[in-house]
DNA sequence: CGGTAAATGAAAACCACTTTCAATTATCAT
DNA sequence: ATGATAATTGAAAGTGGTTTTCATTTACCG
């Protein structure tokens, strides 16, 4: 549980305007604590449910949004068919995920080169650019293992 | 029309028994037309209703998946919540997309260094990469001039 | 404490996409 | 051609994650 990122937190959405509800904390307790990555509305309101069972799922729908808004989280993609949430800039800042198709095992990179390849095309084709979506699938070393053994 | 790639496509179909009804030739003809690109199934759909009322959208929603398990099609995402089609490999083999948040323009350009990326993270992390998905998205030169304009 | 606007939650709506199933039709053997 | 057969079609209903609605509750400020 990481306190500084909770306090940060609470002070943006008061500085802001927005109420500090239980709910509200519930949320931002969960995606500061260390297990939390990634997770889809649905994983974060089960999550929560053991401790505050007086959270909604509409509600934690509309806390993730929020969050995201304010800068809190990122919303992710892993092309699942899920919105997924971490928080902003992750453990270690701007990166991307790696997903095994098998068993759902998440990798995370840095930003490497996708830099240099944004600002080559910005000025091929004149866009300004805002942003990336990069996302890699495949088996991960265990899945391979496990599917090699059954043949 | 590229008349290669419609012909090409009615023999791959042929060849693996599915049978060559007027709808799935009228979806190929849309796809292989000059001005069809990134379409999702309702563009699909309604750019085929002028010529051919007699063909359901669950029909080309069918057609698409079809077509794109035989190789015709590849789907394309751009994270707006549809699922897009374009001819497989489209203009010039396997790119990736940059796409104006203001007017939805889309440039296409090559893989350039992804491969590289693959590949280093293949070493890192013990995966067996199956495939990538990129997404760019900006302002195209004439939205940034026109939202300038409005200052 | 109240007053007030924001926030919540249950239920319903939304929406792209998929499935169901009875009717139609392309294909092929006769 | 003709008929048998299984694939294909399309209207309608279903799916599932997400969003909206709206009456009720509540955090916040004076
Ligand atoms: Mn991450
Ligand atoms: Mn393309
Ligand atoms: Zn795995
Ligand atoms: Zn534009």
């Amino acid at each position: 549980m990481k306190a500084d990122c909770f306090d940060d937190a609470l002070r943006e959405l008061r500085e802001r305007g927005f109420k500090l509800t239980p709910q509200r904390r519930a949320v931002l307790e969960l995606f500061c604590s260390d297990g939390a990555r990634h997770l889809t509305a649905q994983q974060a309101h089960d999550a929560i449910r053991g401790r505050e069972p007086n959270v909604g799922l509409v509600t934690v729908y509309r806390c993730l949004e929020l969050f995201t808004n304010v800068g809190i989280l990122d919303k992710i993609k892993f092309n699942d068919g899920f919105d997924r949430y971490e928080l902003h800039g992750g453990a270690s800042g701007h990166h991307h995920h790696l997903v095994c198709t098998e068993c759902g095992h998440v990798v995370e990179f840095g930003d490497c080169l996708i830099r240099s390849i944004e600002r080559k095309l910005e000025k091929m084709s004149g866009f300004c650019i805002e942003g990336h979506w990069l996302e890699l699938i495949g088996q991960c070393r265990e899945c391979r293992e496990r599917t090699e053994e059954d043949d």
